[in-house]
DNA sequence: TGGAATTTGTGCGTATGTATG
DNA sequence: CCATACATACGCACAAATTCC
């Protein structure tokens, strides 16, 4: 065991048992290299092993900061926000709702005639106060002629198609890869450009089968872990 | 419909009939211009149109480029490298094989005792010729003692897996968060460093519950697109 | 608004212990 | 026993970002 391994252990024990709470400024690389009584190339090297790990983050200029806990998304047949957040203060705000023609890739995402109408919402989530994703969700107007109404009533997609008659809806696939922030996403998701963020696009469907949404949401990486069970 | 967005959907069906294939670049947009009658400027709203679905790509002073399909990558209960990527010239290389102790973490996600011994196998993924994935395997050495010569012979894990004796074993857990590629990343995935990565960790077991794998992989965004279908 | 102080990030040189051949 | 390579650790200096007054 190295003398970096040993001081990483020391330090992760710390966190661990509740020393400095995620959130927390760690001391600064110069009080801990005294601390252990070693150079300070030496406590950056003990960091950069938490780091590697998503325990702390260090913050040039700043000082260095015990990582909040990513939220778990489970991603299954039935996804529900505010369930999947539970305890961690789930929020979700709408950014814009327009119904206009679907376009090429939205059509066929949703097997609907071309030049069918769609309601488009753009949202932001939330998660113990801060963005964790960017969602941008699109329903067939058809059939769903009430939705914007709901929608703007209350911002739950469930609640919304409860309210057109579509009591139940099930996710059939998620599609997953990685994308960085741009300008725009970095901005609301208070991150930087350049960020990682996992893009999931889905297809849910009614109890008929019936594709009532299609949604694309962009998770910001370092704050959200999506979570897959094989049963 | 603008006249950007019939350019736009012009050049996706020449994309999609065929009429150039991934990797191949486009013509200049000037050139473009010049054969839709339009300002330079538009045609750059409409490969920006494009780009922003990932069909092409664009590199300052080399030209726009038909991006390369990304290849499908189921995640389920059964991940087989070689069966998901068939068709994309699936390829496997290792890129470091050793035995030793195994950390905190990986004795945690393995549920072994600490201390225990582990064999950590570090390869790359390819599909078509370029990597799409480096990955990271561990496994308990207690009962898998021929594994590490298995896996020289054949780097499969599944054949090295048989060969020790695990006929099957399936994945019982998927976690995917979104990271960007620091520099080894980048130089090895031929990708620049910051590009979005999709990080899945995954913990696999035999027929008898017993865990015998803790992978970690890190994808190419541009190139993978997992996939998880909801039965 | 500005500028000093603080803090992390980076580079270079040096030294030591441990394998390897 | 020597030469080499590698990882670890130390010391010093400066750059870059942030904070604070």
């Amino acid at each position: 065991m190295t003398r970096r391994d040993s001081i990483a252990a020391s330090l992760r024990d710390d966190i661990a048992a509740g020393g400095w709470a995620p959130g927390d400024q760690l001391p600064t690389e110069g009080a801990l290299a005294a601390r252990f009584g070693v150079n300070r190339h030496t406590v950056r090297a003990a960091l950069a092993v938490l780091a590697e790990d998503g325990l702390v983050h260090a913050r040039r200029g700043a000082g260095t900061f015990v990582a909040a806990k990513p939220a778990a998304y489970p991603l299954g047949r039935r996804v529900r926000f505010h369930q999947n957040l539970a305890g961690r203060a789930p929020e979700k705000r709408m950014l814009s709702l327009e119904t206009r023609a679907a376009t090429e890739r939205e059509s066929a995402a949703l097997t609907l005639t071309p030049g069918a109408q769609v309601h488009v919402l753009d949202g932001i989530s939330l998660a113990d106060g801060r963005p964790i994703a960017l969602s941008q969700s699109c329903f067939p107007a058809d059939g769903l002629e009430q939705l914007p109404d709901a929608l703007r009533a209350d911002p739950s997609v469930t609640a919304a198609l409860k309210a057109c008659g579509v009591s139940d809806h099930v996710r059939v696939e998620s599609r997953i890869d990685a994308r960085v922030a741009d300008a725009l996403q970095a901005g609301l998701l208070e991150v930087k450009v350049g960020a990682a963020l996992a893009r999931v696009t889905s297809i849910n469907a009614d109890g008929d089968g019936r594709r009532v949404e299609w949604g694309r949401t962009w998770f910001v990486g370092e704050r959200v872990t999506l979570v897959v069970d094989h049963p």
